[in-house]
DNA sequence: CAAGCATATGTCACCGATGTCATGACACCG
DNA sequence: CGGTGTCATGACATCGGTGACATATGCTTG
């Protein structure tokens, strides 16, 4: 591959003179730089990062580590879709906008990974590095030793790594705040398993929701229906949703912790002979589009907006390298709007008009 | 940042011989390993790639474009669900194992940003260069001067590129093949649209499967059903399946060409009345586990194998970045297999037994 | 005991850019 | 006309490693 002394032989000029047709230095003459550049074409010349770096010591790296990117096991252990990709998304658009680029790599799953990754990316020399968590939850990296920045998306660790979460809170406060304003006042909630991070925070969105339209909290409506995809979860779905019905005041809108789990109460709901959405109501989590968007009807739900962390993680991090606040902590929270599509019927025309955050769409 | 000079100042040794300690180049004596280690340890020393580079001319880096990654409407063009993600998968498994590392970056949507793109590749000097098309279907790239290697996957070009591509025929021939098997003669076909690669693919082994059966091709049977997400697309459905559920000999199963349009189709079906899977059979395509193995019934699919296109991706380019064949071109194509699940019913028990690259699935 | 050889370590140039400084040619100005 | 500033360009050191080669030491061997 070409290099700079080669240009520079080709164009009969010295080295330093291409460098500066290259970067836009010192001035240089019009024919002498017309002569470089016809050069440069010929040959198919490309500067070579690694050499600037040397100097500069600016890589034009970030680095970004996965635990799911590999993970086969995708959908045994992970409560939504695909969170990474969106959130890589998020990142990728305003990384590549900051001409930085984005190195990438997987821990396979395996925590014991993260260590040598980080290093691969510290030979490299980023500039920052990001890590993204599988699901919202908190995480122990191993403390790297130098000063390159780093911030957490959708995980959080115990030393105030900065760090990126969706406000799950208010997430599910505003869907089932919308859901009450259309009529309904038995609202039953299937939520996912308790271990989870995301699970008392959308509890305390949910009842804070209740409690601010005068309905009383029905501890009979709410149960944790998620078995990590093993075996029994559509039967431990059906049991729950069974029950429910046969209270003396039994729900028109079933919540659930996720579009999947919908996706499939959508079935359990229509074998029992029950119509959607005359009959019952449903709402979901996530606005995983190919689910939320495809089922029949369209689900209402509320997104989990793991674009908008991406490209928040990605700032945050790019605020972080620019040096004006290295020493920032803590949590950033995000938070999705609520997508209102024909799932859940509308009992009475909402008198709440102006419920912010809260999305109509007509199909 | 540490250099290896500061090592050897620190450990009282030459900076060559802190080297040979890195990589285990000539002897070092034992004393001085351990003072070199320690030197390195204090200082938290990680040697710089870039340095490395320069010498060696070997980057380990690879550099994959993908069209898809930050395409927000990635439900609206294309068939399947994020094959990007699942190949990146793929590529990531291979690469990581032989030590390399991915930059990666993404086209937005736009074709024109594939060269700049490449170019910042480039400048990194990676050894090989990986395209991800967002589905089945021809490129055009713009043609790299120099002699890096590049593999395309999923979509090919007119200029024999190497590239990987999905078996579309053989895997529509295996799922349909195995539906005969169970007993079914009247299969409906509602097939993606035909402006795209893998529609005259899977149609051809629609056919062929029929043939080998001795069952009769009827076109009353075949529809395309795919508006690429627009409005009408759900009317449509409706509209073929009552057409052909109105037939004199109606079809008792429904292909559909992909798993979310069979997601659709569960709904229609059971709004119409009808009972899955007893009265009627469904299945589809993709093997997109978060429908397929969600849904309720599980859905009869096939997988549409990205993860093994990934790697085999990855084999290819390695081979070609070692030198062995670099002058390789033309396609190879990756077949899954086809998920037998509840939503296909068993009119008869199969007597063909052995048929090959079926698995089959108890929940 | 000298030659021969493996072991342990150091010296130095080099990879491909760029920052610093120097130089030559003009133009402008008092 | 000499001083000063701007433009155009080149020489050279430098970034952090590594390859080629040299050197020093101790041990074997004929």
């Amino acid at each position: 591959m070409a290099t700079i002394y080669d240009v520079a032989k080709a164009a009969g000029v010295s080295a330093k003179t291409v460098s500066r047709v290259l970067n836009s230095d010192g001035p240089v003459g019009r024919e002498t730089r017309e002569a470089v550049e016809t050069a440069m074409a010929q040959l198919g010349y490309v500067p070579s990062n690694a050499a600037r770096m040397m100097r500069s010591n600016k890589s034009g790296l970030i680095g970004v580590i996965t635990g799911a990117i590999s993970t086969a096991k995708e959908l045994t252990t992970r409560p939504a879709g695909l969170p990474d990709l969106f959130i890589l998304q998020g990142i990728q658009q305003v990384i590549s906008q900051s001409g930085m680029t984005l190195m990438i790599a997987d821990t396979d799953g395996r925590p014991d990974r993260v260590a040598p990754l980080a290093r691969t990316f510290l030979q490299h020399r980023v500039e920052g590095l990001i890590y993204i968590g599988e699901y919202h939850k908190r995480v122990e990296l191993p403390r790297l030793q130098v000063g390159t920045p780093m911030v957490l998306a959708n995980c959080f660790d115990d030393a105030g790594t900065p760090c990126i979460l969706p406000d799950d809170e208010r997430g599910q406060h505003d869907v089932v705040a919308r859901i009450l304003a259309a009529g309904h006042r038995r609202i039953a909630y299937l939520t996912l398993r308790n271990g989870i991070a995301a699970t008392p925070l959308r509890l305390k969105g949910y009842r804070d929701a209740l409690a601010q339209a005068g309905v009383t909290y029905d501890p009979a409506l709410v149960q944790d229906c998620d078995l990590m995809e093993s075996e029994g979860e559509t039967q431990l779905l059906w049991d729950a949703i069974d029950q429910m019905l046969r209270l003396p005041d039994p729900p028109t809108t079933f919540c659930c912790g996720n579009d999947k789990m919908a996706l499939k109460v959508y079935g359990i709901l229509r074998s029992r002979g029950l119509k959607l959405p005359e009959e019952i109501s449903v709402a979901g989590y996530d606005n995983y589009r190919v689910i939320a968007e495809t089922l029949y009807p369209p689900l209402t739900t509320v997104e989990l907006p793991y674009a908008a962390m991406g490209v928040r993680t990605a700032q945050r991090l790019l605020t972080m390298i620019s040096g004006e606040s290295r020493e920032e902590r803590g949590p950033t929270l995000v938070s999705g709007p609520v997508y209102w599509r024909e799932s859940v019927t509308e009992r009475r025309q909402p008198n709440v008009i102006k419920l912010k955050n809260v999305r109509e769409e007509n199909q």
